[in-house]
DNA sequence: ATAGATCAAATCAAAATGATATCATCTAAA
DNA sequence: TTTAGATGATATCATTTTGATTTGATCTAT
């Protein structure tokens, strides 16, 4: 009996293909396995049988339309993860290696208008592992444009937004850059002072333990709950202090002190704000009240 | 000499995998694609080789730290789609087929609190290719808990939710349905009538021009035009009516008339409200009147 | 009935891979 | 300073995987 472990990785990405399209399409022919690995028709017979081996009752061959057909009793034999499999089904699959682009009619993501330049992210990262400053031109909302040395230690998407959280040295704290606003960006090729490193970057290390409840606004909670996953109408998550504001304008969260926001758009209150006592971070949050 | 095209998809991933790491990372050893491809340290050197041999530019090894380094005068030898290195830098690569999961501290993407189910994606997607009808339990937030027969012809993503697109039998009209709201659905092995297929659904195929502006009370416009990658200050886009309202809140675009909404979060503003005319789909886009 | 498409299975040659041994280079500990 | 240990390169050979080709089966469409 073959086990998937034995298999090679070339194999196995090719049987767990095959496995996907079962799955989430239904169906499948050896011209898909071609089209996609580029491989030759003898090796899509190899995999089908083997796949067959592995998994004998997931699929039937149907001789009218020449293809393989999901069967009632089908068990995956690879763990798909959920987000990723809706990244493929959007991206038409891509080919593993410079994700191709067949953008699907019938699976489609969030519109992203937001593009950091690929340059940008190769040189943060970089920078970010070496533990490198780099120097940059930055363009604020508030202040507009003016050169910078920053030290990035991580990047993190806000729900609209890449940022790079990073220590400026302009105004000796640690804070979040739009990606998109950097321009001009250099790595600087020496070591960093300590107290520069991400390490002392205290609002990132530290994880509040949030509890998010359904508003009290919503007419049939148990849509929210389903939503959210609850367990008790109650979402517990731990997050980092740096990126609490964002989540809370990201999901809508009321963050009065008593769910008293009111206009429909608030699905989820955060429940235990006041035992949070007063965070800067949350200055941005729906319903935040600083001075209680 | 050795042509990119010659190789076999395996390699031409583990070669891509270098890339990738000598542009996001700055640096590779021969253990990491071990690690990842489970492969032999012979066929690592093999690659390594036969990398140096496509891009002999791109690398140098050091022998001090035993690791293969970026060159400043690197050139990618694959293209890498902004949007995937940013996924693959977050998930920690993965290993291409169950995508596995190493979360990157250095790399963070927003966080998603909604899962659907991948049984209910996949019954989905099947019944979607298929051009089959599903039953299914519904909870909406406003009229509660249902059964429903509805016929399903796309998957999208607002920005919060994966919706599903669907001609609903009880309101005989297409509407959308939040996924993670849909219970014991089933495929129903039968055809549908001719109406009720995608193809019908006008609102969904209706492409609508739209031109955004950045928002006048924006104090330094460049920075929303270097966000947006915008040229003179507008960003054109072609968007699906039935995903209209969706993209404008999603981005909190200000669709008043004339950008008369004030508070800092409007960085956009829907510069030809006006010539669309009234659009349901608007209803929930912010500052949005109807009866102009 | 017949041509055409697509699948399966078998065979053989070519290519890729894994295992192993030997050597080189550099670091870090003795 | 010397030496052990880690990691890299390279070469060789056996094994495995893959590609190409042929033959045969099943079904559709004409």
């Amino acid at each position: 009996m073959t086990e998937l472990a034995e298999l090679n990785y070339a194999q196995r990405e090719r049987l767990a293909f095959i496995d996907f399209c079962l799955q989430f399409i239904g169906q499948l022919a050896r011209a898909d396995l071609v089209n996609h690995f580029k491989t030759g028709l003898a090796s899509c017979s190899r995999d089908l049988t083997l796949y067959k081996e592995l998994a004998p009752n997931n699929m039937t061959l149907k001789h009218e339309t020449k293809q393989y057909y999901r069967t009632n009793e089908f068990q995956p034999v690879f763990e798909h993860n959920p987000e990723a499999i809706l990244g493929s089904l959007c991206r038409g699959f891509g080919d593993g290696i410079s994700q191709g682009i067949n953008p699907s009619e019938k699976c489609i993501d969030a519109t992203r208008l937001i593009h950091p330049d690929s340059d940008v992210i190769a040189t943060l990262m970089r920078a970010i592992n070496n533990r490198h400053a780099i120097s940059c031109d930055y363009i604020s909302l508030t202040s507009g444009e003016s050169s910078r040395e920053i030290i990035p230690h991580a990047i993190a998407n806000n729900g609209q937004r890449w940022h790079v959280r990073a220590f400026d040295k302009k105004s000796k704290e640690f804070r979040d850059f739009v990606c998109t606003r950097l321009q001009n960006v250099t790595e600087i090729q020496k070591p960093i002072a300590t107290m520069q490193a991400g390490e002392y970057d205290k609002q990132w290390h530290n994880i509040i333990s949030i509890d998010l409840a359904v508003h009290p606004t919503v007419k049939h909670p148990k849509a929210i709950e389903l939503d959210f996953g609850m367990s008790g109408g109650i979402l517990h998550l731990e997050v980092r202090e740096a990126l609490l504001g964002y989540l809370m304008r990201q999901w809508n969260v009321d963050c009065s002190s008593n769910a008293m926001l009111t206009g429909g758009e608030h699905h989820l209150w955060l429940k235990n704000i006041v035992e949070l006592g007063g965070l800067s971070c949350l200055k941005i949050a729906p319903g935040y009240k600083e001075s209680e």
